[in-house]
RNA sequence: GCGCCAGUAGCGCAAUGGAUAGCGCAUCGGUCUUCGGAACCGAGUGUUGGGGGUUCGAGUCCCUCCUGGCGUGCCA
């Protein structure tokens, strides 16, 4: 918010020094020592070159166009600095407007995109058959996290789970049907039954090259249609789906669309066609493939036996989304082992002439064990991922029963629920994406650091205190004012106020480790405003109410921020 | 071989091209007769893998080398 005001009001100014004001306004930043002041302006230094100048001497006179031009007294002070740096002071009167705005409205102020964009989002894509593991948590909880803050900065956002529903587990699993099944385990509980058979056939599978072979052919004749086959198919999809949700309801992720690799079967002839049709597809030892500039493995859309792959599929997919949404972009939150796919299909696609059409692979690395190596279990089989919220949820139970004495007895499963969910999550949305991280419950549940259970308590503790007072945040609204009288209040104001703009830079590249460092931060502030100004002891009941709407403003922005990462905050734990 | 990603303090990690590279854990010290001590404040720890370059300014961009991970023609 606060930024988005300094270029509002720098940006005329610029055009006095450049043609171009767009690029420098990217040089606008907090100053990262608070002794410079609360923001600041680079880009004296880059336009000193251009204009034939000293830097300082551009900083001296943007200065004062600066100052002439805050009229509304936005800032109460601009200095320059070191080489050419011009630093702001907020004005704390302005802040106090600001703030005051923020917590009379139900979504803290922030703005709603002027260009709302339509983003879909794809993300989760499990393979449904087999039990979902530790590799999709990543895709699932930093997609959810990003469909849900482009949401709430008022994009249209649609998440579509793109099922691997017609894949080769479906030949492993009719196969197994056909030669293993047990009727009575089946109408007993068939998910069970279908995963017993998924892995009994993977484990003769490896022992048997005809037994995989067989499996192939199966999954040949589901997708040539075979009517036996096609209605099996049918018959087990409901119940891998049922699977699915109920884990998508204990993480608290939803989807616009669930649209399969099943869905696009019809289409996948045609879109081979128009690449040939198109000049872009030739054949090449038999399968048919697209070649490109200075690579030198091509994308291949369909294998000398005439059946599709996953890129054909994903073609199938764009085109298919383009005439249904037209979106502006689509994100694809995905392993960073398929980024030379992606580089591909995207390459294919705006060859095939969608050249508006913003494509990313939001990429992240893999989840690893305590060994550095990718996360298994002791016998060397994958994590599964309902395993995994179990155990978090059953050690948040004993750290919740070690540490708090506050949490009523038949509150506490669903307290732990929440409390191991949400670690499991933040440890995952806190990391760069980037990068691989090592799987800890024990650093994930911590007390103490950025994580979930900081966070969440952070809330609580802020909370108790209307709680203990007796008072709601409400009457305090309606009848108090703010006013800033200390360096920990400003300090936490002025962090108050930067939340739009870590909203908005965690979508920049798609990275909601931005938002919960912001978060992060925030609760750094709070406790030491806490620590140095008494909010009910306060001097003066006017100080006191004042004090209470920074708790409440603090309270609704980390509430808020974690809801955008898809983690609820517990008014006691 | 080629391609992509990573390499930051003992460990785990952060840092839209900006000032003295931060945070947590661990270590040491301090504060407060707790508005929930699961607190706060402070200290030390670094040739940001090596070397070159671009720039007023590089952990960040470019080149090169080293190490590790991943991917590399018919899985997804």
């Amino acid at each position: 918010m606060i930024r988005s005001q300094l270029e509002t009001l720098l940006h005329p100014i610029l055009f006095k020094y450049t043609d171009a004001p767009e690029q420098f306004l990217g040089m606008l930043t907090r100053c990262n020592d608070p002794k410079f002041g609360d923001y600041q302006a680079n880009f004296a230094m880059s336009l000193a070159k251009s204009l034939g100048k000293n830097p300082r001497e551009v900083a001296g006179a943007m200065r004062e166009d600066i100052l002439a031009a805050n009229t509304d007294g936005m800032l109460a002070g601009v200095e320059v600095a070191g080489p050419g740096f011009l630093n702001f002071t907020l004005n704390d009167a302005w802040m106090v407007n600001l703030l005051s705005a923020a917590l009379k409205n139900d979504r803290l102020a922030v703005p709603v995109a002027d260009v709302p964009r339509t983003i879909i989002l794809d993300y989760s894509s499990p393979n449904v058959a087999k039990p979902m593991h530790v590799g999709h948590i990543r895709s699932t909880v930093i997609g959810n996290a990003l469909y849900r803050i482009l949401k709430f900065l008022g994009h249209r956002v649609i998440g579509d789970n793109h099922l691997g529903d017609w894949g080769t587990q479906f030949g492993m699993i009719i196969y197994g049907w056909k030669h293993f099944r047990d009727d009575d385990a089946f109408a007993a509980a068939p998910v069970p039954e279908l995963s017993r058979l998924y892995r009994l056939v993977r484990e003769k599978m490896d022992a048997d090259e005809q037994i995989a072979d067989a499996c192939r052919k199966e999954t040949e004749r589901l997708h040539s249609g075979d009517a036996e086959n096609l209605s099996l198919w049918k018959q087990f999809m409901p119940f891998c789906l049922e699977e699915i949700d109920r884990v998508y309801d204990r993480l608290d992720v939803h989807f616009d669309e669930t649209l399969g690799e099943s869905f696009y079967n019809d289409r996948l002839p045609g879109v081979v066609q128009m690449l040939k049709d198109k000049g872009l597809a030739r054949e090449s030892n038999g399968a048919v493939c697209v070649f490109f500039e200075g690579r030198e493995n091509p994308m291949i859309v369909q294998k000398k036996d005439g059946a599709y792959l996953y890129a054909t599929t994903d073609i199938a997919t764009i085109e298919y989304r383009m005439e249904r949404f037209s979106p502006d972009a689509i994100l694809y939150v995905v392993d960073h082992r398929q980024s030379e796919h992606f580089e591909m299909l995207f390459q294919c696609v705006r060859m095939m002439g969608y050249e508006n059409l913003e494509l990313r692979h939001v990429s992240f690395g893999t989840v690893l064990g305590e060994d550095r190596r990718p996360f298994k279990t002791r016998s060397g089989d994958t994590v599964g991922l309902e395993g995994l919220l179990d155990e978090a949820v059953a050690r948040a139970k004993a750290v919740l029963a070690e540490n708090s004495s506050d949490i009523p007895p038949e509150t506490l499963e669903e307290t732990a629920q929440n409390i191991g969910i949400a670690a499991l999550k933040y440890a995952d949305i806190s990391q760069n994406r980037d990068s691989d991280y090592i799987f800890s419950y024990d650093k994930m549940l911590a007390m103490n650091g950025n994580t979930a259970t900081y966070m969440q308590y952070a809330y609580a503790r802020v909370r108790s205190i209307f709680t203990k007072g007796g008072i709601t945040p409400e009457a305090v609204i309606s009848r108090a004012e703010l006013q800033l009288t200390h360096p920990a209040e400003r300090a936490l104001a002025v962090e108050l106020l930067r939340f739009t703009e870590a909203l908005e830079a965690s979508v920049k590249d798609y990275r909601p480790n931005f938002l919960s460092a912001y978060l992060y931060e925030l609760a750094n502030r709070y406790s030491t405003f806490f620590e140095s100004c008494p909010v009910l002891r306060a001097e003066t009941e006017a100080l006191r109410d004042s004090r209470l709407l920074l708790c409440d403003l603090t309270a609704r922005t980390i509430s808020q921020g974690l809801e955008l990462l898809g983690i609820r905050t517990v008014q006691r734990m």
